[in-house]
DNA sequence: ATGAAAGCGCTAACAG
DNA sequence: CTGTTAGCGCTTTCAT
């Protein structure tokens, strides 16, 4: 037989409502049949039934985090960042792919109406471009943390890196190097990520009265082969880049491919820097240059975010946003 | 207010009870029932509590995961299979990490005596010598299925790849290459994936009647620097070995860092060869030889099989081991 | 400090 | 085919 709270009462001549104030140390209960309780459960190996505690309590100890992929050693820092955060507090994590896709995205949102989870941490896809979906969870008192990929029109807790100063340092990086024509591969023209490590890249080239010009801004996709083909057509053009950022970690590997298969040098043809956090990117042919991103931290940083949110009363984060800087890291992708 | 059953039964002059068979799509409903709880379920956005129906059914439509690590593409790739036929199911992925700790595990493993998960899917830590927190899941009948790291001792379904043959492949390849002197690299003395490969590796080098020297067996740690001073003294040694097998990811990215740092060229001076699913094995200096396991592949066939067993009455996974055959890529770390 | 009782939302057994 | 009834195991007033 289960070992239920019921169990336990029977067995030291008390109700079960006492034992359930024992076990949860509520004040209404004196110490010595704290003990008594508590070490029985322990001698009797019982656990509570979280199904039944979520239903009475509405509360389930469990988040979830949503990310568009995990082949990428950002989002496995992150989620490491944010695994260790939640174990610490005994909160559970529901992991989510959205594989880029939005109906995805809502579908498992959607899902979240459910009394599943007490809290949300969220990177969103490249098609999201408004956040219906996500503020139907406010109604729910379920609080949302966006982290990275974040949505501007929530108003919530936000943990990002510095992506337009991030795009700038890698423009000018660039340029230092002797570029002239820089191109710029995005994956998305709503992700707020995209827009500002590009409005970085804008202002770098103003700042140093190089023209902007927009058949250097690459939009790729969720396609390998695809993106390959994009990148060569880049390539093969008798005026190609002398330089190209990869604004996101995927794509620093494609370039890679490309240049070899074109025979293209780096650094010398062609200098290449990535928003990356490979550890491998010391180890590449040649090893890269990168903006490394404070992936773990933001991660942890978003957890806890989430959980002071979840501690509170009124269960609404602030709205407020963080910013943990990225650095720029220099290899010889883009120095000799 | 909140929209439960009894809303719906209400506003249909129904009971509670036939529309919860009308929205499980009960035999014993009509369709034209069916149709109109249906429709005004979805017209007044009525989401089950999955509380409410995991307390009462006893099924929580929840796995869980769990892994030593994540920033590991083996395990990255690994979880994207699992996630992918969850999601098809309608099942939610919890997920945890050991960070190769056996009392992590066990703690992780216990929380599940809460009816919290249907089904557990795991790849135990380095430190997972004995099952007995494994067998306590038996017990509760939440069936267990094992994938890549897993426990001889338990009778359930285990998805492996072919690790024996991969070690023997990786030492013929070597030798073939004109090493005479090969170093493992393993991380634990329990785990049957170190076993198989090391066994794989021994008959290898009997084969070619070479002699097995224990020194060139190398446990690695949990911990970069140190495996890194391991690999290094390894290295200087007068009679170094002239190829080094690394039998999991991350160990290969510390070789190549010891090369770096102590001069010596690969493949010239030694020869590498990583068990390793890194997309970007071709792009390091020199491009990675690998065995390459069929990461994603396992997690899929893993989750297969844990669905199989949740489907049947007696919730126990047939005792029986899925070989997935891992394939050896020749690339410039062992040849020129 | 402890207990009685009500009920969270849903499902399953049994009637009709 | 539909409804009645009875809880799943726990938490939470409200009494005592």
């Amino acid at each position: 037989m289960r070992v239920t709270i019921k169990t336990l009462a029977k067995a030291l001549n008390l109700s079960t409502a006492t034992v359930s104030k024992a076990l949860n140390d509520s004040y209404e209960i004196s110490n010595d049949t704290k003990q008594r309780v508590k070490a029985l459960a322990r001698e009797l190996h019982y656990v509570p039934d979280l199904n039944a505690s979520s239903l009475r309590s509405g509360r389930s100890k469990t988040i979830a985090v949503i990310i568009p992929e995990v082949a990428d050693s950002f989002f496995s820092q992150a989620i490491n960042g944010i695994e260790s955060v939640a174990q610490e507090k005994g909160y559970h994590v529901l992991f989510y792919l959205t594989h880029e896709s939005l109906a995805k995205e809502q579908a498992i949102l959607q899902d979240f109406q459910s009394g599943r989870v007490d809290g949300v941490l969220i990177s969103v896809t490249a098609e999201t471009h408004n956040a219906a979906h996500i503020k139907a969870l406010e109604s729910k008192k379920i609080p949302v943390v966006f982290f990275d990929r974040i949505c501007d029109e929530m108003e919530t807790a936000k943990i990002i890196t510095d992506d337009y100063e991030s795009g700038y340092k890698a423009t000018q990086h660039l340029i230092d190097c002797g570029c002239r024509q820089i191109a710029l591969l995005s994956i998305s023209e709503n992700l707020s990520i995209s827009n500002q490590r590009m409005e970085g890249y804008k202002k770098a080239l103003a700042d140093n009265q190089l023209p902007f010009n927009a058949a250097n801004i690459i939009y790729c996709a969720n396609d390998e082969s695809y993106n390959f083909c994009l990148i060569k057509n880049l390539m093969v053009q008798a005026n190609r880049p002398d330089g190209i950022i990869a604004t996101v970690e995927k794509l620093s590997g494609s370039i890679y491919f490309v240049c070899r298969e074109l025979h293209l040098q780096i650094p010398t043809q062609v200098k290449v820097i990535g928003f990356s956090n490979l550890q491998s990117a010391w180890l590449l042919n040649p090893p890269l240059t990168t903006i490394t991103q404070p992936a773990f931290n933001m991660g942890k940083a978003a957890a806890v975010a989430l959980f002071k949110a979840l501690n509170k009363k009124n269960y609404s984060p602030k709205n407020e946003i963080l910013v943990i800087p990225s650095s720029l890291e220099i290899r010889n992708s883009t120095v000799i």
